[in-house]
DNA sequence: GCGTGGACTGCAAACGAGTGCGGGCTATCA
DNA sequence: TGATAGCCCGCACTCGTTTGCAGTCCACGC
């Protein structure tokens, strides 16, 4: 039946190709499987002498027994497995991220099922439910929507998760996000430090909490600066990507023509900009300013670099899961957010606002 | 004991918060579980009476039964799980073949580990064992040398795997990459269609076959087209990066200035020409022409405009699952590999030659 | 009327590890 | 010497599912 036979020695034994097992242990240290079972577990150690502990380790060794994790997580219902929930794994933010949180796992003896739901709630929720099926411990979720119902009745099933990027509104669950309101209080401030006065924002979807916060602190940073607060500036994008933030940037173009500079929601919608700028000669930085937000791989390489704001993205993740696991290993904590530091930096998208032709 | 402890109804009986396990279904059907067993299973529902089947089927339903698939990995020794070893998720070279293939294995009920090496061999062999531990079904590797005995020994021991992008001399394993050869061979004529005479190549790490491959094919391509063959020309990168391109073409320049382009092993190899070429002065296309390999997510957007070999990305990762799951299916057949097919895309960093100044 | 066969279904034993419980042994003390 | 406590260790069951085997029931044919 098995494709390979387990072979017969000439005693007439099988010899079994099968990895060894914890009997199989047992037997090579002349003592009960559940004997074994305690010897090799460092918390159960105590309850078995030092010397049948010693034979036991040393059998397991050279047997070079591994513990079928499966066959463990049946019996402790633990799979020390989490899920992580992201929107597409090609769009570049995204990987750092889940470095970030592989290298923390890794070291706790965790894994994670990584999950693509391309924005889509159905496929979201049927991708959920099947790393529920799988017994996940906790989930680590990068699609937030500000107004999120499923993960809300997921919390109140008990399901342990903590967000990244994102929050969800009245929902008490713990996040991770750069702290995205000093970003852009620093990008605005970056410009007006350069003498621009008329500054655009094409804001993020107002349906995730980071397109929120980040326009709301664009408002903000704009008054106290004492800039022109005309709201006709601001224009959502519809996604986080360049299409939707070059489509954004035409409208802006085509209703106004005399501002100097445009903070951007994220650095796709900054590319969406240096692309309609290439569709309309519009030279940039001379006669726009462009800042992103993210700094992403490579955006250091293009024409012109793009001047953005840095975000710690592999601790983002890193701190996400730590977080997750505190929250697995004590469950009754209370959650706790982090808002991790941005830090502003500068290339060559951004310069001096070029005098208006005077009339 | 447990942090939320089961309920008790007025009636007394234990509400379980735990979700519904096969017995549960059984007895709410009125049938055995061994029965319930198989009218869930659609390979074994012949077995049932058309009747009980419906029952069972629709007592599921409503009890919302999801079947655990740690059980039935463990009496099945499937997991309907393989494992993807790459060496580094943030190199933008690998989300779209990770999608490509979890895109194809999803859709088979199968799910992907990802491990990332960092190209560390002995971390490859821990996360590795690691995964056999995991009991996946298979393998799909991205970080194979031509020289790799560790996989040499996982082929003898019966692993099923696939390779992408590499392959392994004398190493009986299907692989699926892009057709290399063609692709540098296609780089090297749009060289020589716009004049150039004297090209250089930043080859790839010969201890991968893709490097072999292509400078190979570049070798050939040049004396096709009755080139200057100088092997003087050709620099071999340590690494498949920036950093070292940039070495590498640093050397190049030091040594040979009357080159006039520059076939780069593959996109980051390219990148760090432009940082040689920011360095020094030089400008792209006037001075130099570039051509990478490829054609990376926002590569098009770079100072300039990378000129590329456009690799199908999604699809080897598509073609590598399919191949795997295969390989599960059918273990006698014998492997079958997989070159997909390529394509040149001009951009901004190819023009002509600039003729040399006059002596 | 009895044997035969086919169609279902239940029983029980697995898969590999973890764990409450009890039994055996030794040491200690009266 | 006998009772007791304490330390180790083994027995047996459990997690949820699959599956070989055996049994039941009914219909059919000789």
């Amino acid at each position: 039946m098995r494709p390979n036979q387990p072979s017969l020695t000439p005693a007439g034994e099988v010899k079994r190709a099968q990895p060894p097992t914890l009997r199989d242990v047992a037997e090579a240290a002349g003592v009960h499987a559940a004997t074994a079972s305690r010897a090799l577990n460092p918390s159960t150690r105590r309850l078995v002498s030092a010397e049948t502990a010693r034979r036991v380790i040393k059998a397991a060794k050279t047997l070079g027994y591994q513990p079928n994790p499966i066959a463990r997580s049946l019996k402790t219902a633990k799979s020390s497995t989490v899920g992580l929930v992201i929107p597409d794994l090609t769009n570049p933010l995204f990987p750092p991220i889940v470095r970030g949180i592989e290298d923390v796992l890794e070291a706790e003896g965790f894994s994670a099922w990584i999950v693509n739901t391309d924005n889509d709630p159905e496929r979201e929720r049927v991708r959920i439910d099947s790393l529920r099926s799988r017994q996940v411990e906790g989930l680590i979720i990068a699609t937030a929507r500000v107004d999120h119902p499923f993960l809300e009745a997921l919390h109140e099933q008990g399901v342990k998760m903590v967000l990244v990027n994102r929050r969800v509104e009245n929902l008490e669950v713990p996040y991770v996000t750069a702290d995205d309101a000093t970003g852009i209080a620093l990008a605005v401030r970056h410009l007006a430090d350069l003498g621009h006065r008329r500054i655009a924002h094409l804001a993020g979807p107002q349906g995730t909490s980071t397109g929120v916060v980040r326009s709301r602190a664009f408002r903000h940073a704009i008054r106290d600066h004492g800039l022109e607060d005309d709201p006709s500036l601001i224009v959502e994008c519809a996604r986080w990507n360049e299409a939707d933030g070059a489509t954004a940037m035409r409208e802006l173009l085509d209703k106004d023509d005399r501002f100097t500079a445009v903070v951007a929601g994220n650095d796709l919608i900054a590319l969406g900009c240096y692309d309609v700028f290439a569709e309309r000669g519009i030279s940039c930085p001379d006669e726009m300013s462009v800042v992103g937000f993210n700094d992403m791989p490579f955006i250091d390489k293009l024409r012109p670099p793009l001047t953005t704001v840095g975000v710690p993205h592999h601790d983002i993740g890193a701190e996400a899961a730590r977080m997750l696991l505190d929250c697995i290993e004590e469950p009754e904590r209370r959650p706790r957010s982090l808002l991790l530091p941005v830090t502003m930096v500068v290339r060559d998208s951004t310069t001096h606002p070029r005098p208006l032709p005077s009339p």
